[in-house]
DNA sequence: ATCCATACCTAGATGGTCTAGGTATGTGCG
DNA sequence: CGCACATACCTAGACCATCTAGGTATGGAT
């Protein structure tokens, strides 16, 4: 798919929308409000979980209140001031790209 | 910088800006042009332009007119359509962030 | 019973970008 | 003149995010 560095923001927002979730529904979430433009292998998404879990950006526990257990991850509050300070790079990195490139 | 793949855009784009230009003034170009934002090491840029040439995106030769040789580029057929499509492209993931993610 | 979707995971490959070097020529300045 | 600095080109290797390609296991449907 190709996301090139942007599959954090996309996570985090991901995340920011659903409050709460487990790793293969932010799949879901993200392939279905894209219009399957964002169709990432799980083999992207879990390891970009663990890795913004050490940055301390999410944080998870086991969920067991369902027939099958699943890993539920939730934004921190560094996440949410990750997730505002890259939505305001992306803002600034679309504009730099629209002015100079299109 | 972290260009993270949309460098083969931002040159073909800077080279249709430029019309032919060399390395170095591509650089400038695309410095000067986003306000400082795009400001590529040339470790980065020569390796795409030469990887561009390989694609056939871009066409080169040496200038000898001037005191000093310089290898100026300019866009193939090829190069054109692509730049189109990767513009295409990035609007539909430009816009794809901009609902899902922002 | 079997098959598929769900749900998690990781090792290793891939490949674009950056770091960190190198070479050489022109130009401005004291 | 000598020196620094900007110009101009280049490459090897590091880095690291992402993807490929596997693996395991459970639940629900037929």
């Amino acid at each position: 798919m190709d996301l090139r560095g942007h599959l954090e923001l996309l996570v985090l927002a991901a995340l920011a929308r659903t409050g709460s979730a487990h790793g293969y529904a932010l799949i879901g979430a993200m392939r279905d409000g894209s219009d399957g433009r964002f169709d990432l292998p799980e083999g992207t998404v879990y390891p970009a979980l663990h890795r913004l879990e050490r940055l301390g950006l999410v944080s998870s526990g086991w969920d067991e209140s369902q027939a099958r257990r699943r890993r539920v991850y939730v934004l921190t509050d560094a996440g949410h001031t990750a997730l505002s300070a890259q939505r305001a790079e992306w803002r600034t990195f679309a504009a730099a790209v629209e002015r100079f490139a299109l």
